[in-house]
DNA sequence: CTTTTTCCCTGGACGC
DNA sequence: TGCGTCCAGGGAAAAA
């Protein structure tokens, strides 16, 4: 599942991919996953920003795309040839079953949107400005853009599990389960916790292993366990270092005992039962 | 305002 | 082998 690296890792390659780039065409497979009117006139492309799990694609008339990944959701570069890299170009996405939006370039390339499970989507906005304006003032912080402080007073808030709360996108930005699983057991707190029962000291500690982890999946590329590959339908690398995630009856990395899958807020939680007390 | 519930989807796992 | 059932889960929207 896309989470806060996973995102970045997209934007940064869409950036450095689609600087000066232009949108000629948009063919939308399935309607299910676009939004807006369908148009057809050269569009360049002048940013790619993110805000938590969101993506703006912004052009030069002031319109622009925002996209949501969600469960399932790729996007993927077919480059016209694929020698400046070492990835080879395995998945012909032009005929893959689950393309469901193809972006055609002025130079010929096309970036697939490819969900199997359709949660996913490509918006299109007249005003990307205003529109990114909008989700950002809904979301929450990222973890490293609030302090401790500022967290705390959050979380005293909430009679939630601290869990639920750090996955509030409104709370808290970019931090999915993956992410809050393995930050809560660096952290050393039980994820069934109560959000506003926690010290000024395990808050900070909190925030601090969140950062950690983001940016040890950002170090990484993402994580790729399941559906999640990146624009050149690469994979992340931070599946082979989950702390918890997924990794029911596996030793804890700090004590062995075997972790635990339970359930929190209807979301598969991993938790050790000594580490996390 | 806060919290809970429902819904959207399909591939893969599981049971018989 | 094959069929039916259950489950995963981000976030929008409605309901409580």
């Amino acid at each position: 599942m896309p989470e806060l690296p996973e995102v970045e890792t997209v934007r940064k390659q869409l950036a450095q991919e689609l600087a000066d780039a232009s949108i000629v065409g948009i063919v939308v497979r399935d309607s299910r996953c676009y939004e807006g009117l369908a148009w057809s006139r050269v569009e360049k492309i002048v940013a790619v920003a993110r805000s938590g799990k969101y993506l703006f694609v912004k052009f030069e008339s002031g319109r622009g795309i925002q996209v949501h990944l969600k469960m399932t959701g790729r996007l993927i570069l077919n480059k016209l040839t694929d020698q400046q890299t070492n990835i080879p170009t395995e998945l012909d996405y032009e005929f893959a079953p689950h393309t469901r939006v193809v972006i055609a370039l002025g130079d010929g390339r096309k970036v697939y949107y490819w969900d199997t499970r359709m949660f996913g989507y490509i918006k299109h906005v007249e005003d990307i400005e205003t529109q990114h304006a909008k989700i950002k003032s809904s979301l929450g912080p990222e973890p490293w853009d609030l302090s401790d402080n500022d967290l705390r007073h959050k979380l005293q808030r909430t009679a939630r599990s601290i869990k639920e709360a750090i996955l509030d996108q409104h709370l808290l930005s970019g931090v999915g389960n993956i992410y809050a699983n393995d930050g809560l057991w660096l952290a050393g707190i039980d994820p069934r916790r109560k959000a506003n029962s926690l010290k000024v000291s395990e808050v900070a500690k909190l925030r601090q292993s969140l950062c950690e982890v983001l940016q040890r999946g950002l170090a990484t590329g993402g994580a790729s366990d399941n559906t999640y590959r990146d624009l050149y339908g690469g994979r992340g690398g931070y599946q082979n270092e989950f702390l918890v995630y997924g990794r029911t009856d596996e030793p804890c990395n700090k004590c062995g005992t075997a972790l635990k899958r339970i359930v929190v807020g209807g979301r598969g939680t991993w938790v050790c039962d000594l580490c996390q007390s």
